[in-house]
DNA sequence: TTGGCTCTGGCAACCGTTTGCAAGGAGGAC
DNA sequence: GTCCTCCTTGCAAACGGTTGCCAGAGCCAA
């Protein structure tokens, strides 16, 4: 039924063996055999089975990818890109979802072990010691999480949230409401610990909160009741959830309560008011990682790419 | 270094065809020496091979999911459901982007064909003929699709369309735009078929368009020209760029013109004017997409699954 | 002519599992 | 006690490639 490596082998005449090296070592076959061999091949319509070819390397050439949420519309791009980067070099990935449950994460990291040559962890929510122990198991390049001897692709969340701050700072805010993401979120300490050092503010810090509209919808009366004029949040979608949950209870923004998020999602782009938001390079950071993970050397890599506050119109001047 | 099955064979005193039946035909063994086994199994950490799985049985465990775009927030909540319900049943999903373009479509199902035990092609852009000539080689599903004889999950878009357009016509518009898909969209003609089928509109239609905002975008102008005071477009990305494109020039949605978008995704839902809107299922759509392939009875079975339409913001009187 | 070198391609073992076949043992019916 | 079954397990041949090793061919220099 399928064509395999032995029909191209007896359609020109030759070993398996060759047709194998016509593949994966082109340079130890003759030109003119190797011409007849891809020739026959492309006739027959061969493809390498994959799964024959991972039992004898040990290479599979699939990638696996985590993220806790796909339907966070900060990670669609990121997968898109590595997705794609990943094609580029004959790669395939599977995504997989945990649902912001890290036991999910430990269990999905241990099934791909040893299925796959590399997992990329985007926002991994496990603790350090646990990602560390089932790195050995695997090659893995961190997203947006940073642990001493690891390659990983960061983005600057900390010169984010500063950029954040003195914005609102800049418009006479002072008491600011502060919106931590989830237990575990590296982004979350980050911008928490910018946020500490950042002169001359009133900080009040809300969280953990559901990284979700539902987070934001959920701490908008305490944001309500705090008596804050600026809110930082961690990421867009728990500044959209809450800008709706301010309106809906009457509270204007950027009219009484200004609101920046994080990562520049489309949500955030469409719709009024437009969100102001540190926008996240998330293409790049999928791109670079799987380039990270393929290329293997420099082990420890950590590559850090730049953020950039993008001003829209859920923030506006203080009226105290 | 991996522990295979001749680790747990020896740990435990028998033959590796032992052990394999523990896991592939449980019951083909006595339950004391299926203890024992499952047990040195656990002890040692093993996880069976898939490459090696796959390459006697032929079955790989994994499935192939394609999409035109993962970054249009349709598709996420379809992934992520489909996924979910493929790991409960052991399998693993590649997801594959085609960016839009049918020729890589067609590259990469011919990729997966034989690596994988089935496709799900969610909203294809190929030809039918294409289709089912792919088909023939690789187990496949379709998802807002039709092609006779194949197993398909589909969304009622006719009803959708019919429903929103009454919501208009009662709301008073006459003279209604109909802004259409990309070429080769089943959803974009079931819209179009049912809307040519109501009686006393009149229809306008533009396209095809960009499948995004800047699809929205880029109608807008003509959208305000044609004179039409309503409008449903192919899906909410559109309908939120046009609106997008109609405040930008002055146009007030929903006082001058109402607009209805398609798939109820994240963006419509925030911000303002929220977005009235056809829901799709697309969850369900996922879930139910990856029972029928791993199935496979019911060849050609077709699940019509239901849609609603959900009235917010963007609709209002026609006030001519 | 001979010895040695380089190219090329065949041979066969191996990767980790599955599975048809057969053998051995236990237990039941007679 | 014998025969027949059923249950359990071992044996070995696949599955489709890859790769170390070896041999023959062709070439060159001495």
């Amino acid at each position: 039924m399928t064509v395999t490596i032995k029909d191209v082998a007896r359609a020109c005449g030759v070993h398996v063996s060759t047709v194998s090296r016509t593949f994966s070592a082109p340079h130890l076959v003759n030109p003119a055999t190797r011409n007849r061999v891809l020739a026959a091949a492309d006739d027959l319509g061969y493809r390498p089975n994959r799964a024959a070819r991972a039992l004898t390397t040990g290479r599979t050439f699939n990638l696996g990818l985590i993220v806790a949420d796909i339907a966070n519309p900060f990670f669609p791009p990121l997968i898109k890109a590595a997705q794609a980067q990943a094609r580029g070099r004959d790669y395939h990935v599977f995504v997989a979802d945990t649902d912001e449950d890290p036991r999910v994460e430990e269990e999905l990291i241990r099934t791909f072990a040893k299925q796959v040559d590399g997992v990329l962890l985007c926002s991994p929510r496990l603790s350090n010691r646990m990602i560390e122990r089932l790195a050995e198991d695997v090659p893995s390049v961190l997203v947006n999480r940073r642990i001493k001897g690891m390659p990983a692709v960061l983005m600057d969340v900390g010169k984010g949230a500063r950029l954040a701050l003195e914005h609102l700072a800049g418009l006479g805010h002072r008491r600011i409401a502060l919106l931590s993401g989830p237990p575990g979120s590296w982004t979350s300490n980050e911008m928490q610990a910018a946020a500490a050092e950042m002169p001359g503010l009133d900080l009040l810090f809300f969280g953990p909160n559901q990284p979700t509209e539902s987070g934001g919808l959920a701490v908008a009366p305490d944001v309500a009741a705090c008596g804050a004029t600026g809110v930082l949040a961690y990421n867009d979608l728990v500044a959209l959830g809450l800008i709706e949950g301010l309106t809906a209870m009457d509270v204007d923004v950027p009219g009484r309560i200004s609101v920046i998020g994080f990562d520049d999602i489309l949500p955030g782009r469409l719709g009024r008011p437009k969100l102001t938001t540190v926008a996240m390079p998330a293409a790049a950071a999928g791109r670079m990682a799987v380039d990270l993970l393929l290329q293997s050397e420099g082990e420890g890599a950590v590559i850090n790419l730049d953020t950039d506050l993008i001003v829209r119109e859920s923030t506006g001047r203080a009226n105290t």
